[in-house]
RNA sequence: GGGAGCGUAGCUCAGCGGGAGAGCACUGCAUUGACAUUGCAGGGGUCACUGGUUCAAUCCCAGUCGUUCCCACCA
């Protein structure tokens, strides 16, 4: 017996661990099928589940499911990933409270502090991905940092720089001064601010009384001007090209050039060149051979390269002692507010200094082409399209890739320096050792390992296949790579996506996924982003507590629709917690009629048409929601699922056949339990992807013989001529006919609970048979005492038109005349509303030449039937008035 | 500066070249047999604005306004 109520809890445990101990999560059972395989975006170890972690898994799941449900041998292969600063900095922050830092400990002993965090916290995020109900392979659960990820990782470093796609260079990096490492330029946020822009004036050498104003954002950097750069068509400056400015405070010499990159609109057209502070500068200063003069140290502090009085200054302090400087030297001319864009680094949140420093990079413009490609000829598709054009903008012009960082949780970097700073990058440290033999012809060196380690995203960029094995070719890798599809945020499109598309196609030489779908933000109700400062963060775990998983499951996948953020309101899981409770109902009320399903059972077989009508609009509901999921539009699937089984199956079939199963046609009554036995357990199937635990528990609960479970049984796939088109007409007539009559007591304030008299006036010989063929339904839902055909209208009674017929509720002297003609008259208004509308349009000529024949003749069908109605409800309002 | 999305009922959003939809909220009625986490019925919208294409535009095109986001090194 299903108990009265569902109780989430207890189900969804009860479930996970029956579906993981059967196997069902497993790959590689149904050798013969054809593989089907989805890679999990990797979080991050020591993280919990957010939203954004719910949609997306959520999604996983249901493609995961369904894919399962259709035979395929399926493989969601989970894992997580090391994260690198986003963890060091929590095991920093840790240590801090303890009033410790890394560099107390040491690297080892660091090490193995983030190890320990990792075993105490690294399991909360898996756990909680299965209270979810994520289906994955947990027997193949990897991490970024397991020993056989690394050695992909080693492995594709090595081979990249032996191929020179991979190299050390000395250049302008995004420095982050609080967190001392270099970042990737998709990890500096620019915000806009209004910053200010002041005037100074540098004196031209060598000519008293000559000043050349130029405009900065960054006072400070002056002490590491190195030149003045002026447009080579600018008249204003011309004569100056080729002399020197005496630069102020410092007291350098430093010339002016002339450059392109120099705008005569911007500022006073005299540009100051700072070449090791700016990206800009940097270029021109090595077109024009400019000295690169470094003036902060890794804290961005003033380092010794600057007059003494500035040493060791912080770089916001001493814009204002420069300010004030020159203000003093009168060589400050203006200040101006300037709207501009200030870096950020995305994880320390402190401003980035541009830093000039040896780093290793990716050459990843070489690496692009054939991801690009991959694209443009379809081999990965993105859905939804408009994503296309984003990944193409980002690829064409994608810059080098910063792959090392200074921190220490990572993947360490596979290159040791000889004494005079030679390279050896091996995969292991005999090797480079050997190497260096080589290289020295047998003297004796020895060799330091690069102390840095690889940028987070270099190894999630070979999760698809480093996941599966390799570099071992291993018959995992073999039969699931490349896998089916991708699902994943937009928001990491480029750190993500992108490079694993580089590497795939790199290493494996086949594209990671055919398929990349792109889902949207989870935001609040009201579209804020959620953010802990802004207290709207909404956990998934406290609403699956709350409302059950398949709730939040069912509330994520009603609103991803694609390319738009999901707003994520509280009623909606409320509903969507009501529309389960509603399934369990309707189970309770099938075990309660004792509909249990029926081996075997033919859905072409039933003969009344009830049945014949719910079968068929089961079908198409089924149909629907397959389409649906082959198109990737998941709220189509909850959309099409919720309406056919709340408002088709529970409001109607289900009170449809109230009749017949408490009458006493024995075979009607058989023939309809089995129905509704079907009808419930499909329902269950294609909810199953959705709403996995509820469909389970009454999968089985419905019937005890079952010998398996719901997640391993099959997809609902229906063919054939299920639909039929008596039996549709006449129950949507039946439908028409109860909805009408409900709508005229409503209004008219029949009440409810009467039990009253119809007539029917003028029916066809179709609805004539209708009437008798479904008389007792007719009367039980419309709460009618009787049904019989009358051959003229009572006066003053509610007249309701249906179609051709006018149903007569004989309610003289209880109703009340002028509402009852205020009713019919808007009725009559309304209908001639359209009635001109229609004639306008046939009237036409354009429109009767040029449109569609079968549009013309919908058309004219309409004008037809609503002048007919118009006449009935016309005559019946006569009737109304004759009788007030 | 470049690009993208969005603007439809009070709120959150589907839809989309030929009769404006859902959920929630709101109003009225209904409680002894699946379900008040319910049922029945109802009110509510110049589909942002202006042009254009078309026989026909909420839908396609252009522009405007508003809004969100992404990319970009501009003193």
């Amino acid at each position: 017996m299903l108990d009265k109520t569902y109780q989430p809890e207890t189900v969804e445990k009860k479930h996970y661990e029956q579906w993981e101990s059967a196997g069902a999560f497993t790959c590689g059972a149904r050798g013969n099928a054809d593989p089907y395989t989805i890679v999990i975006p990797p979080p991050n170890v020591t993280g919990s589940l957010h939203m954004g972690h719910a949609l997306n898994n959520t999604l996983q799941d249901i493609l995961i499911r369904c894919a399962r449900m259709r035979g395929r041998d399926v493989l969601w292969q989970p894992g997580t990933d090391h994260a690198g600063i986003a963890t060091q900095m929590v095991v920093e922050r840790q240590l801090a409270e303890e009033g410790k830092t890394r560099h107390d400990l040491g690297r080892d002993a660091f090490m193995d502090r983030v190890w320990d965090w990792k075993a105490e916290s690294g399991g909360t995020i898996t756990s909680q991905l299965r209270r979810l109900g994520a289906s994955c392979d947990w027997s193949r659960e990897r991490f970024t940092m397991d020993e056989g990820l690394s050695l992909a990782v080693r492995k594709v470093f090595v081979e990249l720089f032996k191929k020179g796609l991979i190299y050390r260079d000395k250049r302008l990096v995004n420095w982050d001064p609080k967190l001392h490492t270099a970042i990737s330029d998709l990890e500096v946020e620019q915000r806009e601010e209004t910053g200010k822009l002041w005037y100074f004036r540098y004196p031209v050498e060598g000519e008293e009384g000559t000043f050349l104003t130029v405009a900065t954002t960054r006072p400070e950097t002056m002490l590491a001007d190195t030149g003045v750069a002026v447009h080579p068509e600018d008249d204003r400056f011309k004569h100056l090209v080729g002399k020197n400015c005496t630069l102020p405070i410092v007291g350098r010499i430093i010339p002016i050039v002339a450059d392109d990159y120099a705008n005569p609109e911007k500022g006073t057209g005299a540009v100051k060149m700072t070449p090791a502070h700016d990206f800009n500068d940097f270029e021109v200063g090595r077109r024009h051979n400019l000295k690169m003069v470094n003036i902060l140290d890794k804290d961005a502090c003033l380092n010794d390269n600057v007059p003494e009085a500035y040493r060791g200054m912080d770089r916001h302090d001493a814009r204002k002692k420069i300010v004030e400087e020159m203000d003093s030297l009168g060589l400050f001319e203006k200040v101006e507010d300037n709207p501009m864009t200030i870096p950020y680094g995305d994880r320390s949140g402190v401003v980035i200094e541009p830093w000039l420093m040896d780093q290793w990079f990716v050459d990843a413009r070489t690496l692009a082409g054939p991801a690009i490609s991959a694209v443009e000829q379809g081999r990965t598709r993105i859905v939804p399209q408009q994503w296309e054009n984003t990944y193409y903008e980002w690829m064409r012009n994608i810059q080098p890739w910063c792959i090392s960082r200074q921190i220490w949780w990572g993947h360490q970097i596979p290159a040791w320096f000889g004494p005079d700073g030679e390279i050896f990058v091996e995969m292991t440290e005999q090797e480079a050792y050997a190497a260096a033999d080589k290289f020295f012809e047998g003297e004796k060196v020895e060799l330091t390992r690069d102390p840095d380690v690889l940028d987070t995203w270099f190894s999630s960029a070979l999760w698809p296949f480093s996941t599966l094995g390799w570099p071992e070719q291993t018959p995992v890798l073999e039969r699931y790579y490349p896998t089916d599809v991708l699902i994943t945020g937009f928001d990491i499109l480029f750190f993500w996506v992108a490079r694993m598309m580089m590497m795939g196609l790199a290493f494996m030489g086949e594209v990671p996924f055919h398929t990349v779908y792109i889902h949207a933000l989870v935001r609040d109700e009201h579209g804020q982003k959620m953010s802990k400062s802004k207290g709207n963060i909404i956990d998934p775990l406290d609403l699956i507590d709350r409302f059950g998983a398949d709730a939040l499951r069912f509330t994520l996948t009603a609103q991803a629709a694609q390319g738009r953020d999901v707003k994520l309101a509280e009623s909606r899981v409320e509903g969507y917690r009501n529309f389960c409770t509603k399934i369990w109902n309707a189970a309770r009320f099938c075990e309660m009629n004792e509909c249990r399903p029926v081996d075997g059972f033919d859905p072409a077989s039933p003969r009344l048409a009830v049945n014949r009508w719910i079968i068929g609009k089961l079908k198409e509901a089924a149909d629907g929601a397959t389409e649906a999921i082959d198109a990737y539009r998941f709220n189509d699937i909850a959309d099409v699922l919720y309406h056919f089984t709340w408002g088709t199956f529970c409001d109607w079939y289900l009170e449809l056949t109230k009749p017949v199963l408490m009458g006493d046609d024995e075979a009607a009554r058989t023939e309809t339990r089995a129905t509704t036995a079907w009808v419930m357990d499909q329902i269950l199937h294609l909810l199953h992807p959705v709403i996995p635990f509820i469909t389970e528990e009454l999968y089985q609960q419905l019937d005890a013989n079952r010998a398996s479970n719901l997640i391993l049984s099959t997809w609902p796939e229906l063919g054939g001529n299920l639909i039929d088109d008596n039996a549709t007409a006449r129950m949507d007539w039946v439908v028409r006919v109860v909805t009408a009559i409900r709508a005229a007591r409503a209004e008219m304030n029949v009440p409810a609970g009467a039990r009253v008299a119809l007539q029917y006036f003028g029916a066809s010989d179709q609805t004539r048979g209708f009437v008798d063929d479904h008389r007792d339904l007719v009367m039980r839902l419309a709460r009618l005492e009787s049904m019989d055909a009358a051959d003229k209208i009572a006066k003053g009674a509610l007249q309701i038109i249906v179609d051709e017929t006018t149903f007569v509720l004989p309610l003289s002297g209880v109703i009340d005349l002028d509402a009852e003609q205020a009713r019919l008259q808007k009725e009559i208004a309304r209908l001639e509303g359209e009635i001109e509308k229609f004639e306008k349009k046939l009237g036409n000529e354009k429109f009767v030449t040029k449109a569609p024949a079968e549009v013309v003749e919908t058309e004219r069908e309409r004008l037809n039937e609503a002048t007919a109605t118009r006449a009935r409800v016309g005559a019946a309002l006569e009737r109304i008035q004759a009788a007030m």
